[in-house]
DNA sequence: AACGCGGGGGT
DNA sequence: ACCCCAGCGTT
């Protein structure tokens, strides 16, 4: 496969490096393994910058595992606000909940018991086996594979399964012994900083001398990655609903389905829309309003044109549009307050902090409280 | 194996 | 306007 004396001027160097080179990391300020797991599902997809104040916020709230275990979710899901891939936090504390029941609150140090706890896959369990109990596992990601990639020149798709499988095989035969929780971060670390996806800082790379992509002149090319698919966009009417009377200051949130794309989380109401385009702020806003009276049983009073913004997920870009309302006659039952289902609320600036929401509709209430100071 | 799942930063 | 992500679960 690949001669020892690369693979070894590989680990060597890279760890000389780290030593040296390693960023002061919040959760490199220590080995218990709770910390390090939030750490890495937190860094699952996200930036380290991103997730720093997070992290930060997230174990002064929840410092042990029996503090995670015995919250109330909607604690988790509002802590983690902004992050995005919010099963990430639902299973976090559903796997968390296990290890304090059933591994009286002890993180597993071994592959089967970890990889089975929800939210914990290949990778997940690797980063805690090696950086909290520096057991000798790979901890391969998306940086790891560029790394890799580059140094021993492989061509193969990464998206596909089986190059993760050559992928950590090889990582696992990098590390040389008793150097796995350097070794792991140190991979990453040079992912990050220097062996960077775009124009790459090869002349400060520890192991340039020896990488096989820099030599041929490929390290722009790899690694190969096919592309994904263009998102799909859906068009969606939004009723910023403002309440008057007792409501007056105050808006109407409601609550997500329990499964499901952005599961419990709290949002404006909203529609989407059945047609490929808009029409006019008239139209949209009869149509709107029909659509609310009759999903939802919510008969609003259409008001302005509020703003237009985007929602993007990796798959689908929602095309918002947001129009200020006012709530009028409802379709049944025809008086009272106990028509509004118990996922509806009224809340006002004042309550935003009991609510988790995705980062778009924090957007739109920013916007309007901009306005409304101004 | 393919798809669903957020959000922000870099160039 | 693209590109990139410190992945995992479901089907």
């Amino acid at each position: 496969m690949y001669s020892e004396e690369k693979k070894q001027h590989f680990s060597k160097n890279l760890l000389e490096w780290y030593q040296i080179h390693k960023r002061d990391l919040p959760w490199r300020r220590s080995r218990n393994p709770y910390y390090i797991w939030i750490s890495e599902v937190m860094l699952q997809q996200t930036r380290v910058d991103t997730v720093i104040p997070y992290f930060h916020r997230f174990v002064e709230q929840f410092p042990t595992v029996e503090a995670l275990a015995t919250a109330p979710e909607e604690h988790v899901l509002k802590a983690w606000e902004g992050l995005g891939y919010y099963s990430r936090a639902r299973n976090l504390q559903s796997a968390v909940r296990e290890v304090h029941e059933r591994y009286e609150g002890v993180v597993p140090p071994n592959k089967e018991e970890i990889s089975a706890l929800k939210g914990v896959g290949p990778y997940t369990s690797g980063a805690i086996l090696s950086i909290a109990y520096n057991k000798p596992e790979p901890a391969v990601d998306g940086n790891v594979m560029r790394v890799l990639s580059r140094y021993f020149l492989i061509e193969e798709d990464i998206m596909k399964p089986s190059t993760r499988t050559i992928m950590e095989k090889l990582a696992k035969e990098l590390i040389l012994e008793g150097t796995a929780s350097d070794f792991n971060q140190a991979l990453m670390e040079l992912g990050a900083m220097v062996c960077t996806p775009r124009s790459p800082h090869c002349l400060t790379c520890p192991v340039m001398a020896q990488c096989s992509a820099r030599e041929a002149g490929m390290e722009e090319a790899l690694p190969i990655k096919k592309k994904a698919k263009p998102p799909r966009p859906e068009l969606r009417a939004v009723a910023f609903i403002e309440g008057t009377g007792e409501h007056a200051g105050k808006w109407l949130i409601r609550q997500r389905p329990q499964e499901g794309l952005l599961a419990r989380m709290w949002e404006l109401p909203h529609v989407e829309w059945s047609s490929n385009e808009w029409h006019s702020d008239g139209e949209n806003q009869d149509l709107l309003r029909e659509a609310l009276a009759n999903q939802e049983q919510i008969g609003i009073q259409p008001g302005d044109w509020f703003m237009d913004t985007e929602h993007i997920f990796s798959h689908i870009v929602w095309k918002m549009k947001v129009y200020r309302a006012k709530l009028g006659d409802l379709q049944r039952p025809p008086t009272g307050d106990e028509w509004i289902p118990f996922h509806y609320r009224w809340v006002g600036p004042e309550n935003l902090q009991d609510y988790a929401f995705p980062n778009v509709f924090v957007r739109i209430m920013k916007e309007w409280q901009g306005r409304n100071e101004a």
